[in-house]
RNA sequence: GGGCGAUUAGCUCAGUUGGCUAGAGCGCCUCCCUUACAAGGAGGAAGUCACAGGUUCGAGUCCUGUAUCGCCCA
């Protein structure tokens, strides 16, 4: 069966995947061997949000790259598939949607309709994912495949949060979140988007409380946001105003002498104002420093609240005032600021969840009652009116300027962003006091963080390329507790169960000493809560056990999905306390609403129902569900099944090698190490591999988000998935991204159409319709595209239209000429094979003795061998680019352009048929190779090749040097070996082929430049000396064949005969006869000599430098020397070949 | 503000411990439909290696600084 002339991988490319699938090649078997002889690649789970793009391609052709080769190798392999919910994103795309379509919030809709909603969607998306990653021939073991919420995953994460509480390693602390109020959630920094708003600065006066003589009256503080002075809880100032505006004229002194003419004066300006600021504002500011250290107070107006007045490096004395009010619960530098004083400052929140101005609460626990006034205005809107009003009217206000100001926005809902401190989970990963951190392997580390550092410091985990070490080690070494809780409703519901308990107060103000009554109560009842956890869950630990103001609020944490036995034991627990014991006291009458859901409440009488305040809640989830990366961080060994022990984890864990993109160093590989080392107690993974990053043809991250990306199913279609593949491993070099122009194929026209430019051509368009625009536009905002060639200019719409824009336009795929080498390629291998298939059917399987092989295929066995060795060698080291290009300068240029040309004479003739025979065995072992070679980058095509040549000639190989195993499937086939085929290496035949090229090279640059046609032979002339004659006619057959020469004369003392070009090369003269004229020769020959002579003389310097004969190495001036040589021969020669012409 | 990178041919990029007469692919020019492949073959032109200093016999490569661009962190 004879291969079509072209490669169409269409009609290849499924059929193949059926056969590897059916035949079991993907599946993982256990088998007990060695680490060493393992490998383990875990997939970084794609998350559900959306279909894959190129980035993903990338990601994953790398992965099957080296999954496919260590396969082949021999390796117990597993990759292990699957993908990740990802929280925020997940559920901000699926409300969107519900939000556009219906209209609905997810408030409306409620909780378990919203992730009912999600589910749908992950099954439509995983769905979609998996069949991307398929049709990319990625070999998967699909058996295993996991998603991260998965029953087992889940039980992962609960076990792993357990631990770590049981550990003390993870607690529950305040944190400043950015708050979208019109979606009422935290938003993560990186869905957060600034833009420059036109504001106002209001400069406030905040009387001094008791001003001593000397001692000003008022404070000026200066404010963008004036409602968040209802919750400021000090005013800061330097500690050493003086020191630090010495420091900044230094500073600005010190970059005005290195500064050019066109800066100086605006540096001047600033020393100016410096100097001026010491006469001006220095005397206060030591002042009020000196105020701060004798702890005095200030007024807060408005609210009447005591606020000290405090030192700290962020009052920054060379700016406004030189004073600053501090705001910890709404704004991260006051945070910061709240945090470093002794003790903390105290955060009052002034923000609703709605974005209203909220109820204030004093930290003695009392509402505020001046501030009842601003309860429930919107915050930054008629909250702020209010404040500014009310503050004038109290002559507070001292100036009002207007500034521009950097305002976070919410990218899901547009809403400005508000700084909101809320109560969060966090991981410590930083050191812990006394004993440190006990990992499972039993060794104990100061904490988890540095464990994970260590391991990198210590080469137990390499990444490549290493420069990404820094930012793993950097960033983990800040050693930053982890907030891990995400106020949402899609993702690993933390596994802690509340409920309040408590004492009222009023039960028992009958008493002597209500107050030590009561205290001594709670005491009683704490131990009692205690001891009833215990019992009701022995497993649990206690996540806290806070007492306010009316008892307590009790959090259970535990490894089980539910909660129902504990809830049965509080039933138990309040039935069983004694209360009479620990309450003494009169009973008033329990009022109904504590009594709902509590059916012995009318036979305890008060006690019960003071007991329990929230009991009709009875034991209640933690709303919060965990931050994605906490299961991803454990995805490493949750796929393989732990906690259970199975044979898979043994066997796979840890991984060999992630695969991944550099901003998920921290995000993720960091958190994968630390829950590795703390769960297992060995690492995840020997090796980091960090790959580029693809860029749109602006240069911007190919993301989800901007619509920028391109579905690789579109180019599987346009160019099939092993150009994909070979385009992608082809560009990945070690220190750039991929820069990938993204193209519309015009459904009208079929033309091209430059994405970028279309959709500066759209802007264009909308600024002359009159519409503004906000911001830069990304191709998700292009739904409608005019096609730029200018004889179709039909409109086209692109996949991010609406369905009714999809009907009325026919819409554009996406594509990017990048892919066209690879189609190039496949189609060069392709014909190469089928080449070589119409020739060595029934090829020989010969014992071949080296020696007695013709030149060209010792030279092309020979540089085989050298090509796989260099090839593992680069795969080996993560350099993908320069293994695709070891193989295909070996393909393309030997094997194609070299050996096949070279031997099809003999391929064909019937008079020597050893040689023929010869040819043919030596053919079909090279394009053995080459297909094994090949099958981890381009699986598809040479799948198909394989099982062709398998037919053509099942028995293959070079007995005595390489017996070859001719399985039946390629991906399973024996890989070219590590060190290739040391007897087939002949330096000495690989140099002469080289001088034989060269040669080659120099008749057919004077047939081009005399201008030969290719069918012509030409009669050529070497001269050469007189010892290499003989050599030289054993290979000449080479240049005649390669070069189209009709007649070769080898004569040492050739002269030159009338009307030749000539040229000379390693020692040798070529004429070619008859094809110029004096003239003609005369000036190439005197340009050739030109030119030597340059480098002649640069050569003779270099070596006439004494320094560089004393210092150079001796084998570095032997080149330098040998290569003198050759020039000045050959310069002697081309003069007296111009002395020829005359 | 801190960290990491990049800057080499028209474009996209290689260039491993300094030894370079600086390479590849695409594009461009010339020729060729040659019985595997025009998605191909043969040949060619094209570079002050961002800039300024320094180290060295020798710098695209090492060091310092500057400029521009990108990414990460605050």
């Amino acid at each position: 069966m004879e291969l079509e002339k072209l490669y169409e991988p269409q009609k290849v490319e499924s059929d193949i995947y059926q056969q590897w699938e059916n035949s079991g090649a993907f599946r993982s078997t256990p088998d007990d061997r060695p680490h060493a002889q393992t490998y383990t690649i875990v997939i970084p789970p794609p998350n559900v949000t959306g279909a894959l793009h190129l980035g993903h391609a990338l990601n994953n052709t790398l992965q099957d790259m080296l999954v496919r080769y260590h396969r082949m190798r021999g390796f117990n392999t597993l990759w292990q598939p699957g993908c990740d919910h990802a929280g925020i994103a997940t559920q901000a795309v699926v409300e969107r949607r519900i939000r556009e379509t219906e209209g609905l919030s997810r408030h409306d809709i409620g909780r378990e309709e919203l992730v009912r909603r999600i589910w749908e969607w992950k099954e439509e998306y995983e769905k979609r994912i998996l069949s991307q990653l398929k049709l990319m021939g990625c070999s998967c073991d699909w058996e295993r495949s996991r998603f991260t919420l998965d029953d087992g995953l889940a039980k992962a994460v609960r076990l792993q949060f357990f631990n770590l509480f049981k550990d003390g390693l993870i607690f529950r602390g305040k944190r400043l979140v950015n708050w979208d109020t019109e979606l009422q959630t935290a938003v993560a920094n990186d869905e957060v988007y600034h833009e420059t708003i036109k504001g106002k600065f209001w400069h406030f006066k905040y009387p001094v409380i008791d001003p001593q003589p000397g001692e000003p009256e008022f404070v000026i503080i200066a404010t963008t946001r004036p409602e968040t002075m209802l919750g400021d809880t000090a005013v800061a100032v330097s500690a050493d105003p003086e020191g630090e505006l010495n420091k900044a004229e230094q500073k600005l002194l010190d970059s005005l002498s290195e500064a050019s003419e066109k800066d100086k004066p605006g540096i001047q300006a600033k020393i100016d104002s410096i100097i001026e600021r010491r006469e001006t504002h220095l005397p206060q500011l030591i002042t009020l420093a000196k105020m701060a250290n004798a702890d005095r107070k200030l007024r807060l107006p408005l609210v009447d609240r005591e606020i000290p007045l405090i030192t700290d490096q962020h009052a920054n004395p060379t700016l406004g005032s030189g004073c600053v009010k501090i705001t910890p619960a709404h704004d991260p530098n006051d945070y910061e600021v709240g945090m470093r004083q002794d003790p903390p400052l105290p955060m009052i929140n002034v923000l609703t969840r709605d974005g209203k101005i909220a109820i204030i609460v004093e930290t003695d626990g009392s509402e505020n009652p001046n501030s009842k006034k601003y309860e429930g205005l919107t915050f930054a809107g008629e909250g702020r009116d209010k404040v500014v009003a009310d503050l004038d009217a109290l002559e507070l206000v001292h100036d009002i300027e207007d500034r521009a100001r950097e305002v976070g926005h919410s990218d899901r809902s547009k809403a400005p962003i508000e700084p909101f401190l809320s109560d969060q989970w966090f991981v410590k990963t930083g050191d812990v006091d006394g004993d440190g951190v006990l990992l499972a392997n039993d060794n104990k580390v100061s904490g988890i963080a540095q464990a994970a550092i260590d391991t990198v410091r210590h080469e137990r985990i390499n990444i490549f390329p290493t420069r990404y070490a820094k930012s793993y080690v950097d960033w983990l070494g800040e050693k930053r507790d982890w907030c891990i809780s995400r106020q949402l409703w899609w993702g690993h519901r933390i596994p802690v169960w509340t409920f309040r308990c408590g004492i009222n107060p009023q039960d028992i103000q009958s008493d002597d000493q209500p107050i030590s009554r009561y205290d001594q109560a709670l005491d009683k009842l704490e131990a009692a809560i205690r001891s009833f956890l215990k019992v009701a869950v022995p497993e649990s630990k206690v996540a806290f056990l806070r007492r306010g103001q009316l008892g307590y609020n009790v959090g259970v944490c535990t490894t089980d999905q539910r909660c129902d036995d504990a809830l049965l034991s509080l039933q138990r627990f309040h039935e069983n306390l004694g209360f009479k014991e620990i309450i003494p006291g009169k009973p008033k009458e329990p009022t109904e609403a504590r009594l709902v859901g509590f059916p012995h409440a009318t036979e305890t009488g008060m006690a019960v129902s003071s007991l329990l305040l929230d009991y009709d809640k009875g034991l209640t989830q933690d709303e919060d569900v965990l931050d994605t990366w906490f299961s991803s961080a454990l995805w490493p060994f949750s796929t393989l099944g732990w906690p259970e022990q199975t044979s898979h984890l043994k066997q796979y864990y840890p991984g060999s090698v992630l695969i991944t993109s550099r901003d998920i160093i921290t995000n993720w590989v960091a958190r994968m190490v630390m829950f590795g080392l703390y769960a297992i107690g060995k690492v995840p993974f020997d090796h980091v591999y960090i790959h580029p990053k693809i860029l749109d043809g602006r240069g911007e991250t190919m993301s989800k988000s901007k619509g920028n990306g391109v579905d690789p199913v579109d180019i599987i279609h346009t160019h099939g998935a092993d150009a994909l593949r070979y385009a992608m491993a082809d560009m990945t070099t070690e220190t750039q991204d991929i820069r990938m122009p993204v193209e519309y194929i015009c459904p009208h026209c079929e033309k091209l159409v430059d994405q970028s430019l279309a959709i500066k051509a759209e802007e264009q368009s909308r600024k002359s319709r009159g519409i503004k625009l906000d911001r830069k536009l990304q191709p998700s905002d292009c739904h409608r595209v005019k096609c730029l060639n200018k004889e179709c200019g039909k409109e086209f719409s692109t996949k991010w239209a609406d369905e009714d824009t999809r009907n009325e336009l026919k819409t554009a795929r996406e594509t990017s000429d990048k892919f066209d080498l690879g189609r190039n390629f496949c189609n060069k291998l392709w014909n190469a094979a089928r080449y070589a298939f119409m020739n060595i059917e029934g090829a020989a399987c010969n014992k071949l003795d080296p020696n007695a092989l013709l030149p060209e295929d010792r030279w092309i066995l020979s540089t085989l061998s050298q090509t796989i060795r260099a090839y593992h060698q680069a795969l080996q080291l993560y350099q993908f680019s320069a293994s695709i290009k070891i193989l295909r300068e070996f393909f393309w240029e030997n094997l194609c352009n070299w050996y096949i040309e070279l031997t099809k004479p003999r391929l064909t003739a019937t008079t020597n048929v050893d040689s023929s025979a010869t040819a043919k065995q030596v053919l079909a072992f090279c394009m053995d190779q080459m297909l094994r070679l090949f099958h981890p980058t381009l699986p598809f095509i040479t799948e198909r090749l394989w099982q062709q040549l398998n037919e053509i000639a099942p028995k293959r190989g070079l007995p005595g040097i390489a017996e070859l195993n001719t399985d039946s499937q390629l991906i399973v086939a024996e890989f070219p070996p590590v060190e290739g085929y040391a007897s087939l290496e002949d330096e000495a035949i690989v140099n002469t082929f080289s001088q034989l090229q060269d040669a080659t090279r120099g008749v057919r640059d004077l047939r081009t430049q005399c201008k030969v046609v290719p069918k012509d032979r030409v009669t050529v002339t070497i001269a050469l000396p007189a010892d290499d004659v003989s050599s030289f006619e054993s290979h000449a057959h080479i240049v005649t064949n390669m070069a189209g020469i009709g007649s070769l004369t080898v004569d040492p003392s050739a002269k030159r005969p009338s009307n030749a070009a000539s040229v000379n090369i390693q020692g040798l003269r070529i004429y070619v006869h008859d094809v110029s004229d004096d003239a003609a020769e005369r000036k190439r020959t005197t340009k050739t000599l030109d030119n030597l002579e340059k480098q002649i003389k640069g050569k003779q310097s270099k070596l006439g430098n004494e320094k560089f004969v004393a210092n150079a190495p001796p084998e570095v001036i032997t080149v330098e020397r040998e290569r003198l040589e050759e020039m000045l021969t050959q310069q002697k020669s081309l003069q007296s070949h111009l002395a020829e012409l005359g």
